[in-house]
DNA sequence: CATCGTTGTTCCAACGATGTAAAGACCGTG
DNA sequence: CACGGTCTTTACATCGTTGGAACAACGATG
């Protein structure tokens, strides 16, 4: 592999020069430039980024740490993130930790500030005083506690009226919410938006027809299903505070013979790819997941560049995708 | 941050000595070893990743390179090769290439040894004559093309004849398939096996059945569907490349009420987390996704430490998942 | 022609870590 | 107590790059 040194050796010029070259410095002799130039070319000439990196005190890396590639929502974030951070010259570093508190303070451990430049944090269970990072950081989606970094997300009650509000206006009453969660901030808000919503239209709040969720996988929308739909007065809609609960939600109505959307009315949030494609396909908070991927990194780019800017807190925009999973009584 | 200067100094040894610590080497005095070690813990030291990968010649970092994020199959996995390398301690950087040839030499180019110590390819469109890689790689999923590199997959013939197999024990006669696609390598195999079981239990091979598709989404599997279900003598059954094309397969059935599996059986192929959950779940061939990752990271490891080991060509193991999709006339 | 500013180039040091070689400490042995 | 051998530590160079200072070349100016 050429380095520097080669270059400038087959250019006759020093290495300082080529490096100019390189770096778009504006005084290098015409002359000097064109055969640095094709020596670059004929050596095929492509910087060593850790040296590069170790020089500048950068690394050209930023951390993008969530629970689960697996979880489609992660997925479908992460590769916008990707896309995003080219643009920037940033490589992007994924961090999985499986929405654990351990997981979770290891992956921050992990990002010492010679191994990337940023972070983008996606957490579920940590603690006000696990927020002590050694480099800008940017957390996405809402949090119930006060953390000292700066956010972007939508707003997640006015997501959750909107979701609400949809099924009220379907003449639905009984209206169950799928994914209640003690830790979870963004769980929180989604079911302070529910409550809102109802109370809003004059409809009773009623604890069992809220069930909680450990996890938001598949597997646990179809069980909190089966509790609902077990209730002596089951629901006519359920609200479920991501998709993956919703098709899991779906699958037992389907396996119980509830028809959805007729008898059961059901609203997912993320919107997936996957939910425009079930059948029925699914109503769903749909968050801009391009703009919440470019905010997130355009802050970060800021931070880096000056790091003692201002927390910010950036409300990205969220629709109602409307399918064939509500329809009216 | 600290680095082994200040480590040494606040030790009161030389900065090798701290090296030495740090690294493990042996002939450390127990009393050094003990105020080295006790300096590292007040100063919280982390090495410098590139600073160190800078002397060593090594980087940390292995590449992904796959078509996007987005489709699960590819997510998924891309979270077990992240959960694999760890163990290596290597971090996996992630590059998209949309499949598209443009993409993925792109993709290449930006290889270089400085920045990642292997590679893991799944490409779609890249021609033989690309594959001039200046570092370990291999390459997930088999090809029609010889190609000068490791790879790592199941046996795609095989596996499509399971999947054929499994439809004919059904009684299915007319079986259709969709996927069929000039440029990608896997296509071809998966379409040899096709072809293969409908030979072994003397069915035809009618050429209007075997439908292509430009990508694998699921859109692609929607307008393919279409396609068979036009015909003036429509399929009893679906063998799709992946779990994609299926679920949109199943869902053009779902819209011209057409039963599934009823009146068309629907086999898939990757076994996505999402299949489990459709209505009908989804029978689909399952490549051990873990076992492709663990294989190809290990792989990697070796020629990275002995770069002229031969090639290789790991066969994982996969299964048929039978679900509900798939049933008896 | 001495001086100056501009332009272009080079040399040197540094980023933080580690391999090498050599020096130093320490032991037992003759 | 000199010697050799085994531990243990250190100084130094080095990886490839870039910032800064120094230097060199140049025409223009007074």
């Amino acid at each position: 592999m050429a380095t520097l040194k080669d270059v400038a050796r087959l250019a006759g010029v020093s290495v300082k020069t080529v490096s100019n070259v390189v770096n778009g410095y504006s005084f290098v002799k015409p002359d000097n430039r064109r055969r640095v130039e094709e020596a670059l070319e004929a050596t095929g000439y492509r910087p060593n980024l850790g040296a590069r990196n170790l020089r500048r005190g950068r690394t050209g890396f930023i951390a993008l740490v969530l629970p689960e590639l697996s979880i489609p929502y992660f997925a479908e974030l992460a590769g916008l993130v990707i896309a995003a951070a080219q643009e920037h010259e940033w490589n992007v570093l994924i961090e999985q930790t499986f929405g654990t508190l351990s997981g979770e303070r290891q992956a921050l451990a992990s990002l010492g500030p010679h191994l990337v430049d940023a972070a983008i944090l996606s957490p579920e269970a940590l603690q006000v005083e696990d927020f002590q990072l050694s480099v800008p950081a940017v957390l996405l989606g809402e949090h119930d506690v006060e953390v000292p970094i700066s956010r972007v997300g939508i707003d997640n009650v006015a997501a959750a009226m909107t979701a609400v509000r949809h099924l009220i206006s379907l003449g639905r009453t009984r209206i169950a919410a799928i994914g209640a969660h003690p830790q979870r901030g963004t769980a929180a808000l989604r079911l302070e938006g529910y409550r809102a919503a109802l109370e809003e239209a004059g409809l009773p709040f009623v604890s069992s027809l809220v069930v909680p969720a450990v996890n938001y996988h598949r597997a646990d929308g179809a069980a909190a299903m089966r509790a609902l739909l077990d209730l002596r007065n089951p629901p006519d809609a359920v609200f479920c505070f991501n998709d993956l609960l919703a098709v899991g939600a779906m699958r037992t109505a389907a396996e119980r013979f509830v028809r959805v959307p007729h008898d059961l009315a059901i609203v997912g949030f993320d919107n997936n790819d996957e939910s425009a494609y079930s059948s029925p396909s699914l109503t769903s908070v749909a968050p801009d997941k391009a703009a919440i991927a470019r905010a997130a990194v355009d802050l970060l780019r800021q931070r880096a560049d000056s790091p003692d800017l201002a927390l910010d807190d950036v409300q990205t925009p969220f629709s109602l995708q409307v399918r064939e999973s509500t329809v009216a009584r």
